[in-house]
DNA sequence: TTGACATAGTTAGTTGGCTAACTATAATAT
DNA sequence: ATATTATAGTTAGCCAACTAACTATGTCAA
């Protein structure tokens, strides 16, 4: 997440390249550019979400639970393959829960784990909330044609693949 | 930014797409990866600034006075330009000035004002970090020319002005 | 079999963002 | 001139992430 609203100018650019050989003018502010439209997309998201009551957290683990072919996982899988602590999974589920959009079931075959499950009222609440997404998402991205799309998706692989020089 | 881990197989895209009839794949998993990448360099660029015992937050502000001819600013202008809120900025220049990067000067012209002013400690630590920075940063996007660069900002730039019909 | 280790989930406490409310000062309109 | 409004900065308390530590249960090797 990109903060920073200000991003430098060629001259600003310039002025740190004279004091730091190392600065790669272009790439730099490719890479603030990335990450500045990534971050105002995922506040439009919030923005979207927010509108159903929803922040992209709980978001997510409906979705997650929306892809498997019986709506159920555990918190533990839910936490890896949201990218969250199990810690906080367990927040996420206590909310979803209150709001009746999952329910908590104690599994028989493992006395420690949970099996979290997609209710209905959860199944309805993306009925509604995904059609608005994809409507929105389409429309953002409506700018791009599919060459467009492939270029993009072949940048950021290239993009990708140099993130562990930079840790 | 995305914490999502799993971003979806086109299996997944495409039983979401049977389901709402508005989803666009190419535009779902575009954006998607848009955030992904762009999460990781995040999280690349708080694990490099952090061997300085930096935080994104706190380092911005550092750049930013160091961008003035003064090397001096105030915190409203600061937190205005870095995004956040005025009190936010309070704690971050709390930090800096704990451990001597910044001052706190009382202004004489409007005595509600603070001037804050970077420190020679606090120019000596980025003389430090941004070369490291720049030096990672320069390797990160070595695999894309000057042409894959251009192509980059464009794309980008046609992404941006979709985002407000995601809102 | 039982002692050591691993795993599932939760709780407690920390962090860094936020909003709202506050003090002090400045600017403006009557 | 003075009452109102706006601005600068801080404080207090909220929220959702985190880490560390804990309970309970399962696994496996000596």
């Amino acid at each position: 997440m990109l903060q920073l609203r200000d991003l430098p100018t060629p001259e600003i650019l310039g002025k740190f390249a004279d004091r730091y050989p190392d600065a790669d003018v272009t790439a730099i502010s490719g890479f603030l550019y990335l990450l500045r439209v990534a971050t105002d997309l995922s506040l439009a998201l919030d923005a979207c979400l927010s509108k159903h009551d929803l922040l992209q957290g709980r978001w997510w683990v409906l979705i997650l639970l929306m892809r498997e072919e019986s709506s159920t996982s555990t918190p533990s899988i839910l936490a890896e393959k949201l990218g969250v602590t199990r810690a906080s999974m367990t927040g996420l589920l206590d909310g979803l829960e209150q709001h009746g959009l999952v329910t908590r079931v104690f599994a028989k075959e493992d006395r420690r784990s949970v099996k979290i499950q997609l209710t209905s009222a959860g199944q309805a609440k993306l009925d509604v909330v995904m059609p608005d997404y994809y409507r929105r998402l389409r429309q953002c991205m409506q700018a791009l044609d599919e060459e467009k799309r492939v270029q993009l998706q072949q940048l950021l692989g290239l993009i990708n693949m140099g993130i562990p020089a930079l840790i």
